[in-house]
DNA sequence: TTGTATGCAAAGCGTTTGCAGTGAT
DNA sequence: ATCACTGCAAACGCTTTGCATACAA
């Protein structure tokens, strides 16, 4: 069975106060200002058990990293901001994509993430945008 | 300026007679067959290359390594089948994403991943999914 | 007391880079 | 003869694992 631990504690927390997805990485370094000692093997091991229990929920960006964020939104997706590269989530969804399918696929779910400039970030200037984010613009 | 060799070429083919997006593994094993002491750094730095001239494209699925294919079509997306795991292209997109942006965020560009079963693979029996691809099922 | 959870370090895996030798121009 | 390209091996970044210790239960 589980046991309940600081460290634990302090990573649920983590996740759960950030707002926005978090790479294991960034939730060491917010858990640790609760655990100093906490380890990053501690971190990693944490968010695979509470992600099968169900706790928390995988964030799979094209090309990036894993990020965790609290399992509570039923289905949403993503947008990464070009510039500052955090992710936000977007409670919206295009919805019926299945025409979108060749003959004979079917489709079960899917994935969509949105690039761009966050409110944040505002519109591209002098700093230009990363060049290594997927490309994909089109006029659709 | 580029040097025509061996290598170069032998990676070129293996991409454009695949079909299907490959693995720089799949890409390596593939130009073996022309150039068999071809070795992996190499692959990578001809993907590179061939990626940032414009040859070819790289295909970002969330989880996934990179895969590479011909840089013909202008826009399309990707599906990935759940049992065989092999990904196909979508010549189709959901287009205006611009809607499902909060306030204040700006849309570039977008990836979308569709996945489900592929023709060869037919509906979900007894061989069931893997359980180690994006969920996301949702009824929209 | 018992055994899961932890911290550290080492190992894995895919990818990149340094360097000396190869070969296209 | 140049100098970009190649192959090998080492290095890298992220993630996982082995192992002895710490600490919930």
């Amino acid at each position: 069975m589980e046991r309940q631990t600081r460290q634990r504690a302090a990573i649920r927390a983590a996740i759960a106060q950030a707002g926005r997805p978090l790479l294991p990485q960034e939730v060491l370094e917010q858990a640790q200002r609760e655990v100093p000692a906490l380890g990053l093997a501690t971190v990693y091991r944490t968010l695979r058990s509470l992600s099968e229990e169900g706790s928390i929920a995988t964030v799979q960006l094209p090309g990036d990293n894993v990020r965790y964020e609290p399992a509570v939104s039923p289905h949403h997706h993503h947008f990464q901001c070009t510039d500052c590269r955090r992710v936000f989530d977007v409670h919206a969804c295009p919805g019926d994509l299945q025409r979108l399918a060749p003959e004979g696929f079917q489709i079960e779910s899917h994935e969509l993430t949105l690039y761009g400039r966050c409110r944040d970030c505002g519109a591209p200037g002098r700093a230009q945008a990363r060049a290594d984010l997927p490309p994909g613009s089109c006029a659709c």
